[in-house]
DNA sequence: TCCTATGCATAAGAAATTTATGTATATTAG
DNA sequence: CTAATATACATAAATTTCTTATGCATAGGA
């Protein structure tokens, strides 16, 4: 919420990281699981995710597959073999730059 | 350079942490103070900093002093009283964000 | 029956940055 | 001595990324 502006940049290697993790995951479910996992500190807006996943399908590091479930419309999309990749780099480049952010930040920090 | 993009919204802050730290600090050491600490890793553009200088101060969270040395400009900028309180909470804000970000980029981290 | 949750989507606008310039002085390498 | 690099500021145009505001549709609970 209050602090979503900051992750500008990283959330299509959010994106790419818990589709690698999880297999497949639809974008409902993308939301509920960084939510959920970040206590509540990050909310993804559908604004931002849909038009973020139809670019990595467009850039061919997902896949989608649409599916009907409840009468209700689900698309899963998983990550092409260059997405996964790619979602070791990103991530890669990730870490770095959170090592770097903490460096900045919080020097007193050490990571284990 | 490549995951400059990445810390889109936190710019202002690092700003504000330096300024906090140094006591102050003019434009150009900024740029590599965060080189310095960063290992390289971090590169602020000039046309990002000068800009959010400017609006810091504009915003009433930093003062300028000029000042001539070797027969060239200097802008040195120092926190306000205002600018104080905000880089405690806006330091808040971004180590938040950065343990989130952690949380679901590599849970194996832990923060000591 | 209305509100909330689930599930997708897009368009307009805002914000933060990159890229590309521009000006000027000082120093270093060739 | 001269060209490149470093120091030091600045701004404008374009781009990227996100928020905000909508819109559609189904399901379930109060």
């Amino acid at each position: 919420m209050g602090n979503s502006k900051l992750y500008k940049g990283s959330l299509n290697t959010i994106i790419l990281k818990l589709l690698d993790e999880e297999g497949k995951m639809y974008g409902y479910e993308i939301t509920q699981k960084v939510k959920e996992l970040s206590k509540g500190e990050l909310n993804i807006t559908e604004g931002a995710l849909y038009p973020a996943l139809h670019k990595l399908e467009a850039e061919g590091l997902l896949d989608v597959e649409v599916a009907k479930v409840d009468n209700r419309l689900r698309k899963y999309y998983k990550p092409t073999e260059q997405g996964e990749k790619e979602t070791i780099n990103r991530l890669a480049e990730l870490e770095d730059f959170i090592r770097s952010m903490q460096q900045l930040v919080n020097p007193k920090w050490s990571i284990q």
